[in-house]
Order: structure tokens, then sequence, then C-alpha cells
DNA sequence: CTCGATGCCGATCATATGTTCAATGCAAGA
DNA sequence: TCTTGCATTGAACATATGATCGGCATCGAG
């Protein structure tokens, strides 16, 4: 097992005296061009100590390095994609044998939204892995960037906990309540309850989301928390459930089933997302194929991050 | 004579495929944290050629790499200076002996702007050395980021030229007339002229600008363009003038001067500018300090970009 | 067709960089 | 006070990297 399946764990950066060293250095290493012995003679440090500053930069998010791949069709599949079904942007991250897809999918989707977000922007957050890995490389840079963090369903304060996204500047706006509820009537009752309702009405003017996408295998997320029983994925898969955007399962053409389960949930709708501007779904995977499709099929999402060979396969299955 | 003079000449990539290869080793490079040699034999070339692909990359602007210095106190200056004169931002760049301080602060102030801008935004740009330094600057990432400019006065073409900015994504527009002409009446004609009035209109709409700081040295561009005499620059001086923008002398507290000059100017007026939300002036030297503390006082910009000596005179003469 | 020029390529080498390790300082707890 | 553990430091080393150089192919001009 390499090394590349550890997510970094975001150090804070505590120290204010640091920061300015690390920028100082920055500065000089990469904008003027000078060697880490250069610099440290410069600042009275070791060389060993500059090269750490630097490491730690990097980092913590201090420094940071973006691919301006955007637009004329760099890895050509990014253009296929957005060709084939009609996105706004895309991002296919290379597949390496070796290296695990998830982090790689969350740095290629936290630098794509870094680059749509502007300060005092508000991010919807959708509910499973990809969102979370996410928000963990977003986490370094919030700091900087006076963002604010909405939830598009419940239940996600199980995982953004460990994200380390609670600082003076960022609030993160939840809903405190579970994703899914026993009745119908007390999922109706939490979401007119004022904070509740509040944070939805706030999530869907965010010009900006982020979900993962929900596939129908056994190892969904939504089992994995409890939410759901694989009797009951097994159930809506025969009803045509090809995977689900928030808890609202949808088939193979993104149209969404009229399930009981939907009348439990406490979140944003499938029509609402589509009133979001920009809509940027994280996911990978053979699993995620065929929800991957229906989402896009559907127009629930107009931005992909996924790796090369679920593009492949997307572009493949596309019909 | 360092190298650190010289501004990179910006090479265009054409291949395509080419770019698609600096796109993958990139990612595998500074995402992955692969090495050379194990990026090399997946993509079945040497390493050398790898060296050569990501420093292909880096110049060409394709591999972008960005500090996140801005908000709690970097490097403390910056934060003085926001504090000090209620700007919007600032950015102080680390003096380095035996480094041209102009190439670095137009770095600083690219990297600032394509923070600030976002795709099919407008940047109008001035009048000066540091606008054309900071350009050049720019360049490379242009062809990508779908931004158009404009110019806030006549006399561009001049030096624009050579920034490379030419390309089929970006426009740039243009005012055809010299900065200025030799008498009132003429300059009228020229500012009603349909294209020429529909450029200044287009420019104050910009929510970005880009500005040089005019100094009333013996060596101001001004003079050195030919469009002002040194015995004018006196003349104005002894009337109080510390400083011009775009044309327009202004006095220490940043008030306008009532110079007949000023009706010969084919230019976006300062009243005008206050108007654009971000007046971006990028500027250093001794020679510009008071020309800089009259354009902060008079609110004519609020974000600067400067060098630490600089910032540091400025604070000192604050009062 | 020949020649020269130009640009691309890879080998070699000097150097810059990051890793490992042992020593040191520091702080909390006994 | 002493001890133990933890964090930080710099030295030595192994490795990754980029500069220099000569060879090769391509291309255009004579």
């Amino acid at each position: 097992m390499s090394t590349a399946e550890v997510i970094p764990e975001s150090p804070q950066v505590s120290d204010i005296e640091e920061v300015e060293l690390i920028t100082r250095a920055a500065w000089h290493y990469y904008n003027d061009g000078l060697t880490q012995n250069q610099i440290a003679d410069m600042l009275g440090l070791s060389r060993i100590k500059v090269s750490r500053l630097l490491e730690k930069g990097r980092q913590t998010g201090l420094i940071e390095l973006r691919i301006n791949s955007p637009f004329e069709g760099c890895l050509g599949l990014q253009q296929d994609l957005i060709g084939a079904f009609g996105l706004a942007d895309a991002r296919v991250v290379p597949a390496v044998e070796g290296l695990a897809a998830p982090p790689r999918i969350g740095r290629a989707a936290a630098s794509l939204l870094m680059q749509q977000l502007v300060p005092n922007d508000l991010l919807a957050i959708g509910w499973g892995e990809a969102t979370s890995t996410t928000l963990r490389f977003m986490a370094p840079v919030f700091p900087q960037s006076h963002i604010s963090l909405v939830s598009l369903t419940g239940g996600v304060s199980a995982y953004i906990g460990n994200t380390g996204l609670y600082g003076p500047q960022n609030f993160a706006h939840l809903i405190p309540t579970p994703l899914r509820v026993s009745s119908p009537e007390l999922a109706e009752m939490l979401r007119i309850e004022p904070y509740v309702h509040h944070v939805l009405e706030m999530a869907i003017t965010a010009r900006t989301a982020l979900i993962g996408v929900g596939s129908v295998a056994r190892s969904a997320s939504l089992v994995r928390y409890g939410y759901c029983t694989n009797d009951e994925i097994e159930l809506f898969t025969r009803r045509g459930a090809v995977g689900d955007l928030l808890g609202h399962f949808y088939d193979r053409d993104g149209a969404i089933l009229d399930l009981d389960l939907h009348r439990h949930l406490i979140a944003v709708t499938p029509d609402d997302m589509r009133r979001i501007p920009s809509v940027v779904a994280a996911a990978a995977g053979p699993e995620k194929v065929e929800a991957i499709l229906g989402l896009l099929r559907g127009k629930l999402a107009n931005t992909l991050v996924t790796d090369e060979e679920t593009a492949r396969d997307l572009l493949r299955r596309q019909t």
C-alpha cells in the first residue's frame, strides 16, 4: 500500500509569525526562483528549516498550486464529457495504478471549487464520502477565504466534524436533523421548524453546490450510515433506481421515483437543486457509472469530477 | 546582473497534445507527488522530457502557483497598509537585494488580479510601465481565462503590442488615439467619436481596473513617452502636483488640479475611476511615495501592490 | 542535391532537495 | 528535583532535478 492513500491531516498554522516566514520563503522560492540555501541565508535560518517551511506551506494550502486545464481540450476526455452531456465544466483525473482514487478526486474537486468560489461566497454541500473528502482538501484554504458552508440535507454533522472547518471566519450552517426520520409528519414538522427552514432556504440561494452521487451498490453510504437497509435498496432497484441525490432515488433517465422514503427526508429537493447555477458532482468507480449517467441525463448536476476510467465508461455507455 | 531581471517571454503552447501531456505530468507531479522518473515511465517519455514539460507548464502559466497570504496579517505590512489607508486589499512583495523590483511587483499584481477576475470578466487597464509589466505576467494565463481588456486611456497601443495578448479568446478594446492631443477641441471630438466613446463607456463598467502611478520625477513615463515635457512637470509641481492618474495630476491630498492639460486628454476621468469597485494600483520606489500617498488619500485607488521598502515609507509618511 | 541552420533529444554531471537519524531543548508529571 | 515523553533542530546521506553539451533529424536556401 502506498502512502498516497493517506489524506493530509491539514495541520493548523497557528503562529502568525510562522505564516509570515512561510509566505516570505514561498515568494522567494517560487516567484523569485531562489534556492532554499539562498533563502536560508537571507532569512537567517537553516536550509533544512526553509525546506520544512515550504513543505508546511504546501500542506496547509498557504501555497496552492493550480493547473489551468479548463478550457480548450486539455484532457480530451473532459471536453468529450462536456460535449456529450452538455455540462458546464468537467475534470477528469488521470488514473494511476496503485493510487487510491477517492482522495485524488477530492483534490480535483476542491481545486475546481476554489476556482469558482469568491470570497464571501456560500457553498452548499451534500452528502457522502466524496463531499467529505473534498471538504477535507478545502479545509486548509478556508480560513483565508471567507466562505460559508450550508448543508443541503440533514445528517451531515456526522462527518463534517472532522474536517476542521470550524474557524472564526467560516460559518457552517448545518441542518441539525438526521437525513431521514421515521415518519412523514415528523419530517414535515422538522422542515418547517424555523432554523431548519432557514437553512434550507439559504441552501437553495447558494450559487454553487457540491454533491456526491449515491449508487445502489450494497456498499452505498446511505446503507453504511444506517439511513437505509439493503432490503430497501434492493426494492428501489427493482423499481428502477440507479442512484440517489440527497436521498432521492432516480431512474436511469434521472427522473425522481415516487417513493415513500422521499417524504421522510429532510433535504433540499432535486427540483430545487436544478435552480442552483453550479452543481458539482464528484464521483468515480464502476459501481457509480449508472448513477452518474442518470444524474447527468436528468440534468441534476452540471459539473462532473471523476477519474479517467469512469469517464471512459460514461462515454461508452452514454447511448 | 542576475537573471531575475529577465521577464519570461511566455512561449505559446501551440500543440494541444502537448498541453495534454503537460497537464497529465503536472497532475502526477504536483498532486500525486510522484517523481519525474515515475511519470516518465508511466507516460513512456524520458525523464528529462518530463522535466522540460513541467518547466514549460510553469512558464506558460498552465501550472500556476499561488500564495494565499491575503487575510490575517501575513506580511504584517499588508495589514498595516489596509488599515492605515482603508484599502480593500494590498500586497507587499518582500525586498531582495539584487533583484529588480518592477517585475516582481508585476508578478504580484498579476497574481492578485487573477484571483479577482472571473471568466468573461473585463479588466480595465491604465497607463505606464507597471501596467505593462503586469500584463506581461498575465499573458500566459489569458488564453485560458476568457478575459477581455479595455483601455482607460488613449496611447496604450504603444506598449500593449508586445505583451502577446492577442488571442482568439481575448479581446483588447483599445482607445485608438494618443493619450493627449494638441487642443481641447480635438480631444472633445475624439471623445465623442463613436468607437472611442464606446470604449470609454465600456471601461467604466469594468469591475476591476489596473493602473500605474505616475510620479512627478524627471523620469516619469509621461515624459519618456513624450506626452509631457519636463518643464510642464516642473510647473505642475509648483502648483502642488505630486503625481498623476491617467494623465490627471493631483495634489498631496489626491485632489485633481485644475490644469489646462486635462482638457487635452482622452481618458477616463478620476471621478469615473472612483466608481470602479476594484482599482488596483501597482507601484514602488522612493520617487513614487508621494504620488501613492496622494492617490490613496484621495481614494483614487483601493488596492495597492508595492514592495516592502515603499510600504514602510508610506506608513512612515502617512501622517 | 548539398549545405547550413535550427530545434529536439538524451547522456552526463553538478547541484538542490528531502529523508533519516541522533542530539537537544522543553514541558508536564511524579 | 528528576524523569519521561514530545517536539524541534541540524548533520549526513541518498535521491531527484535541471543545466550543459554533443548528436541527430528536419527544414529551407542556395
